[in-house]
RNA sequence: GGGGAGAUACCCAAGCGGUCAACGGGGGCAGACUGUAAAUCUGCUGGCGCACGCCUUCGGGGGUUCGAAUCCUCCUCUCCCCA
C-alpha cells in the first residue's frame, strides 16, 4: 500500500466502507488531477475528554488517507467547542468553558496515535483562526447562509416544529465548521453520517470563496452498548479507548449479538476476507457468538493495550463470570474499628460498594449481597471487628471487596 | 411592545391545598434464566443507625395557610400568537 496505487485503486479503498462520497467522481478526479497529495480534513470537538471505539471508525478512514500518501489534517475544534456541535442533538449543548477545552484537546492527540502515524499527522486548533476573526468577519459569513436553508437540517426542523428552544450560535456552527474548510483549502473532509450537513456548508463556503468544492465522505456511526443510540460517553454507552483492559474486555462482552459483526467490520483492522470468514462461521454456527465476541474484545485490547493483557484480561473474565470464582485480585478496604461501623449497609458504604445506606439496604433485600460465599438477606447483620480478618464481600455481579478492620 | 401557555426526580410525563418522596413510561440497578449477550419474568429506583419518624426535593426569592408541587406575588428561563 503505497502512494504508486493509481486514482481507481486509490478510489476502491477509499469509499469502502463510507456510507456516502459526495461525489465518487469528484474524488476520483481529484486523484487524478491533482499531482500532490489530496489535504484530507478530520475535525473533532474536543467536548468530551476521552475518545472512543465509535471515534475510531473515521479515524481509520483518514488512516487509510495516510497510507495512501495523503496530508491529513486532524483538526481540533477547541473554538467550535465552545459553541457546540447542534448535530442530531434535540436540546442546546451547554457550552465547554476554555480550560475544559484546552484540556480535552490535549488528551485527544495522544489518543488519536493509537491509529494515525504522529508523524505524517498535521494537527491544527481552529482557535488560530476563529479566535481572531472580527465581528465584521463573522457577519459576512453569516451573510452567506439563509435560515431557510438552515432550518432545512432535520434537528433544526425538528425542533422548531416541537416549540422546542434553537440559540442563534448554533446557527453559527456549520458556517464556522464549513469556514475551516475555507481556511485549511480542503479536499477532502470525513465525518460521521450525522455531519452530512455541516460538511455540506463547507462545499458550498468553498465554492463561494471561489475554491473547489471539497469531496465529502460520510461514515456509519457506530451503536453503543445498548445497541439502539449511538456510541457516546455522555450516554454512558461507550467503551473508552484508555478504558482499562478487563473493563474494556467486559464491555465488549456485553454488546448485544446483533451488533458483532458491525463491530468487527467498524472497529478493527480485519481484511475483508477474515470478516467475510466471520460472518460465515457466525451464520454456519460454526463459531460461537461468545466466542466470536471474546476474540474481538481479545483484538481491541490488544489495539489499545497489548496482546499480553488481552489474553489476561480473557482469562480473568472467564474466571470471573464464566466459572463465577474470585477476581485474582480484590482490593482490600480496611475501617477503623473505633468507627463504630458494623452493620452492613454502613460497611457497604463506607468500602465504596454502595453509594449510600438506602442503596445498600435495598441491594441486600434483593440478594445482591455476599459476605464470604453467603448470601445475607438479613439488612440488620453486622460484621464482627476480629483482628486479622477479612471479609470477602460482594455486591452484584461485579462488585469484590475484602472488607477488614484496624 | 401586546396577549397566551409553560418550567415536576436521570429523561419523558401525571398531580393542581393535606392521604405526595410525588401515578405511569423510558433509562438504570438487582434477582431468576443465560453465553456477564439479547429476549422474557420479578423487584427496586432521594437521604438519614430505616421508625406508619426526621431531613432534602417539584425553576428561584418572598408570602397566604394549622398545612403548598398545588393558592398569591416578584424574578429568571422557554414556547406560541399578534406587532
Amino acid at each position: 500500500m503505497t502512494a504508486k496505487a493509481t486514482p481507481g485503486e486509490q478510489l476502491a479503498v477509499l469509499t469502502s466502507r463510507a456510507v456516502e462520497v459526495i461525489s465518487r467522481e469528484e474524488l476520483l478526479r481529484k486523484l487524478e488531477k491533482r499531482g500532490r497529495p489530496l489535504r484530507v480534513k478530520l475535525g473533532m470537538d474536543p467536548t468530551a475528554p476521552d475518545l472512543h471505539l465509535g471515534h475510531t471508525v473515521v479515524l481509520y478512514k483518514l488512516r487509510q488517507f495516510q497510507e495512501l500518501g495523503h496530508e491529513i489534517i486532524f483538526l481540533i475544534g477547541d473554538f467550535t467547542g465552545m459553541i457546540g456541535d447542534p448535530s442530531g442533538r434535540s436540546d442546546t449543548r451547554k457550552p465547554l468553558t476554555a480550560e475544559e477545552v484546552a484540556r480535552n484537546a490535549e488528551t485527544y492527540k495522544s489518543q488519536i496515535f493509537k491509529i494515525l502515524d504522529p508523524v505524517k499527522t498535521r494537527i491544527e486548533f481552529n482557535s488560530k483562526w476563529l479566535g481572531a476573526m472580527s465581528g465584521e468577519a463573522l457577519i459576512s459569513l453569516a451573510s452567506r447562509y439563509t435560515v431557510a436553508r438552515m432550518l432545512e437540517r432535520d434537528d433544526f426542523q425538528k425542533r422548531y416544529r416541537e416549540g422546542l428552544p434553537i440559540s442563534i450560535h448554533e446557527f453559527l456552527y456549520p458556517l464556522i465548521q464549513g469556514y475551516d474548510s475555507v481556511v485549511l483549502e480542503a479536499d477532502v473532509e470525513l465525518g460521521g453520517t450525522d455531519q452530512k450537513f455541516n460538511l455540506l456548508v463547507g462545499r458550498e463556503l468553498q465554492r463561494d470563496f471561489g475554491q473547489e468544492p471539497q469531496v465529502i465522505m460520510t461514515l456509519p456511526i457506530l451503536e453503543g452498548l445498548d445497541g439502539v443510540q449511538k456510541m457516546s460517553k455522555s450516554l454512558g454507552n461507550s467503551i473508552g479507548l484508555e478504558d482499562p483492559p478487563k473493563e474494556m474486555f467486559g464491555q465488549v462482552m456485553s454488546i448485544p449479538d446483533s451488533l458483532l459483526l458491525r463491530y468487527y467490520e467498524l472497529t478493527t483492522p480485519l481484511s475483508s476476507a477474515e470478516l467475510a470468514e466471520i460472518r460465515e462461521g457466525l451464520e454456519q454456527g460454526t463459531l460461537h457468538p461468545r466466542d466470536a465476541k471474546a476474540n474481538l474484545g481479545k483484538i481491541l485490547v490488544s489495539l489499545y493495550h497489548s496482546p499480553e493483557v488481552a489474553e489476561a484480561a480473557a482469562q480473568e473474565f472467564d474466571r470471573v463470570f464464566r466459572d463465577r470464582q474470585d477476581p485474582a485480585e480484590i482490593e482490600t478496604f480496611e475501617i477503623p474499628s473505633a468507627s463504630g461501623i458494623f452493620l452492613l449497609p454502613q460497611v457497604l458504604t463506607a468500602s465504596g460498594l454502595t453509594s449510600s445506606n438506602s442503596e445498600a439496604r435495598r441491594l441486600i433485600q434483593q440478594g445482591a449481597v455476599e459476605v464470604d460465599d453467603e448470601r445475607v438477606l438479613d439488612v440488620n447483620q453486622a460484621l464482627k471487628p476480629e483482628p486479622d480478618r477479612k471479609y470477602k464481600v460482594r455486591v452484584g455481579k461485579r462488585r469484590f471487596k475484602k472488607i477488614g478492620y484496624k
